[in-house]
DNA sequence: TTTATATCCGACTGATTTGGTCTTACTCTA
DNA sequence: TAGAGTAAGACCAAATCAGTCGGATATAAA
């Protein structure tokens, strides 16, 4: 499939609620598992994950919890995904030292990196600021040569 | 994770193998699968959900073979991609009816399904013609307010 | 200092998906 | 008619993923 984990699903949704919780106090994990019934165990493992990329920061003790360690302005989507599911690679032969087994014969390896790229793009320009259910602006890219196609999903 | 499978990777080798050899004869399943390393039944197995789907046109009987249907320059990566694994959705709470178990709860739904859209308009942009090595146009979209982040990728 | 609360971390399990194979039937060409 | 090839579905094994559990540690409050 092309799909994100369910894992990174909820990081995004904990980003956001962080975002929105801002200037009060602290999260814990399982109010914010609560909040969307999600299991406050699972939760609690992907802000362990976030808390590890410094995306956010954790507080001990009994008044303990989450925040944002940046605005949300300046946290990408991609940013959390990478977070919690490592790099995003839409295809196996495209690699972080871009190797596969059939390199020499496999003839669409470039040409997939670069729509690799288009997407990473894609989605760093989304923050978590912008996910917000009323946001103004109703497309974020703009595509080259799209009046050639017509979207056919 | 987010990436493609191996099968739509392999979907993708086979339809720029076809658009290669267009001219001549008709190739058979095995005859891809042995230049590229990859086994002749699951090449196959893939060649006949492209068929399926009227990407490729099978010709039967000892001299038959696989053909494109359809000229390389209009036939997009996302039409190749969704004959083999299916609609392209990066999250499970974007579905094609448009609902998960947390619809009211969930407050990134909306957001996360643009930024989906965004990608099916990458992926339908690039055509089988343009997944060749030495595509002349380095960038395939460009973005709106990408000068506001860099790709942390 | 003690106790309660909360995060942290790694190991573990069960279910789902996916890559890949095998078998059988069908279709066309020579 | 025989051979080459496709069509289609069942089938298996490996990998991945969602979710759980238990113990260790750090903080705050009594």
């Amino acid at each position: 499939m092309f799909k994100l984990s369910k894992k990174a699903d909820y990081g995004l949704i904990a980003m956001k609620h962080l975002a929105n919780h801002r200037q009060q106090h602290a999260c814990s994990a399982s109010e914010i598992a609560e909040e969307y019934g999600i299991s406050a165990t699972l939760m609690a493992k992907v802000l362990q994950k976030l808390a590890r990329q410094s995306l956010v920061t954790a507080k001990h003790g009994s008044t303990g919890g989450y925040q944002l360690a940046k605005a949300p302005e300046k946290v990408s989507a991609l940013e959390v995904i990478t977070a919690i599911d490592g790099p995003v690679l839409i295809t196996s032969c495209v690699t972080t030292h871009g190797n596969c087994d059939a390199t020499e014969r496999c003839s669409i390896k470039e040409p997939l990196r670069r729509v690799n790229e288009s997407i990473l793009s894609v989605l760093s320009t989304v923050t978590i600021a912008q996910l917000t259910e009323e946001t103004p602006e109703p497309a974020l890219v703009e595509l080259k040569g799209m009046e050639r196609l017509a979207v056919t999903g």
